[in-house]
DNA sequence: CTGAAAGCGCTAACAG
DNA sequence: CTGTTAGCGCTTTCAG
């Protein structure tokens, strides 16, 4: 059942059935109110394919991230789902472990499907040529991510450097000198905001700095090689909380006790942090609203052509009782 | 630049370039040549609105969850999402937690955007007319719950009877004797079946049974009853792992060793699962491989009618450090 | 193997 | 306020 159904069923012109459904101007009341009836009475159910083709806008929005699976990237699906759907878009997922051949086909087939914006995670794995190409899309995106050689894209984050500086300055305000900074690889943007931050709260002190993968594993291998290499570390800031757990798990292997004999900070604040053992002083970085922000802001870009936006949020230190006063 | 601009390059009609490009039968080799080099000079993009506007085919799915945050769902999120981008479909995700009127709109707006099938969690919070409406969608149907009273749509789901059996037979066989079990809301289909093997495996000792919220503030609040109803209870069996931990935090505040003084065991087998302390020992579900098969299942049911398939999965029990024989 | 033409369902000028 | 008409970009008969 389709719009001329209803046309014919009320005697009137296609476009006034289009008109008396879209709620726009110029149409009679009665004729309307006809109209409707009509379409509750035959179950009419407009084709949003059929709309889109004609307007152009497909009301979808998609989210690229690396993987759901990650809490910090369900948080932000769930904040960009809830933006899209207030403003009457859908949004379509994708996961790309960040692999850059599978993001590209992700983002082609996006564009080929009208999308009205593309929020993602970050250029980071993406060549120039491929930097470019997207710029070029003819659709907003919003990244996730402050990317170097990243210009042109809107971004949304937390403000990475001052959750590094505060986990700096709380370091160092409890009399740890002998500290480390565990992280992942220097191209994460947002992670090297959080490691120069951390740095420069320390006045004086140089941390030692690993680098390894940001994950349980990661940490937790890092914080072994940690204590090979400098047994008296007294205080470790872990670059996200997954790392900070693999981080606990090794320190706990190793016969160190936390907060006692070392003290343990993450970044991220996910629901885990609340409940592992002990629980765990981290920076809360707002993921939730980081994804409505990218949905609000491409949504923006969406409906008029806009300078690109760079939105930054704001972080928080959680103490809960993972770190104390060094002795 | 579309299909016309071709044609006009390649001084062809726009049918040869549609099938051309579709990669169908019957054109020419050398003319194929042509236009597939004209496309890629042109840097021609599909339109795939007007493709599925003709086809009647949008190549998309939708996963209909009550909230990815729950890494239930954000694993069976990456499963489905697997599984439909190598069936060269995008999914749309939508978060319901758990609102019949939410959950109908979204249905709704996706039947008008001729999504080619809907995976999603459960028709609990449905009404009589609300599931029939969900069988005359046009569009295929699959639920990750079995649910009573849903004759009509396929289902995926993990063995839950099977798997509360195995958590009453390895207490059991542990030597406990006081028993309870901490569950949800009795609608939760899933969660019945973990209940009703449980107590079967036990021939004979009746388990206490509490009912609350399956989240780990429920598992917290029921444990703080349980043990003011009776402080005798040796072992938890406990309906998924946020219970488990809700459950871990209360006996920790209690002054309940685990696993010495009480045994916990959980389901589902999250990732937390063995960071937690002490590592949680549990029912391994397999959440990913139910959304994988949840699409496979709805893309077999969009090509061709069929009656409903009712897949069940494996469970398996994940022994850690939280059960120990009763002394 | 290729062209012509109809049509998918809806919107949007433009007249009236 | 309403009807006419022309598309949106692609697929798909049906001829040739």
């Amino acid at each position: 059942v389709t719009i001329k159904d209803l046309a014919r069923e009320c005697g009137v012109n296609v476009s006034t059935i289009s008109r008396a459904l879209s709620g726009s101007y110029g149409v009679n009341e009665e004729t309307r109110r006809r109209v409707l009836a009509a379409a509750a009475r035959l179950k009419y159910r407009p084709n949003r394919v059929a709309r889109a083709m004609a307007t152009g806008q497909s009301h979808t929005l998609a989210l690229i991230v690396s993987d759901v699976r990650n809490p910090y990237f369900a948080d932000v699906a769930r904040g960009a789902e809830d933006a899209a759907n207030e403003a009457g878009r859908d949004l379509i997922l994708c996961n790309t472990d960040l692999d850059a051949r599978k993001q590209m086909r992700y983002v082609r087939t996006l564009v080929e499907k009208r999308v009205d914006g593309i929020v993602m995670n970050s250029t980071a794995p993406l060549s120039k040529e491929e930097r470019a190409e997207l710029e070029n899309l003819g659709c907003p995106v919003v990244l996730l991510n402050r990317v170097a050689g990243s210009r042109g894209f809107s971004t949304v984050s937390a403000n990475n450097e001052e959750g590094g500086r505060a986990a700096g300055r709380y370091l160092a305000g409890l009399g740890h000198k002998e500290i480390a900074h565990i992280t992942g690889p220097d191209i994460q943007g947002n992670l090297n905001d959080r490691a120069h931050g951390f740095t420069r709260a320390l006045n004086g002190i140089a941390p030692t700095v690993l680098r390894g993968e940001h994950s349980f594993r990661g940490g937790y291998a890092l914080t072994r090689r940690l204590f090979d290499l400098n047994p008296a570390t007294t205080a470790i800031f872990a670059a996200n909380d997954a790392m900070a757990f693999g981080c606990l798990r090794a320190l706990m292997e190793l016969g160190r006790r936390v907060p006692d004999d070392v003290s343990v900070i993450g970044f991220d604040n996910v629901d885990l942090a609340e409940i592992v053992y002990p629980p765990l002083t981290t920076i809360h970085q707002p993921r939730y609203e980081i994804g409505r922000a990218a949905v609000e802001i491409v949504l923006s870009q969406a409906e008029e052509e806009r300078p690109p936006e760079h939105r930054v949020l704001g972080v928080q230190l959680i103490e809960r009782q993972s770190c104390r006063r060094r002795t």
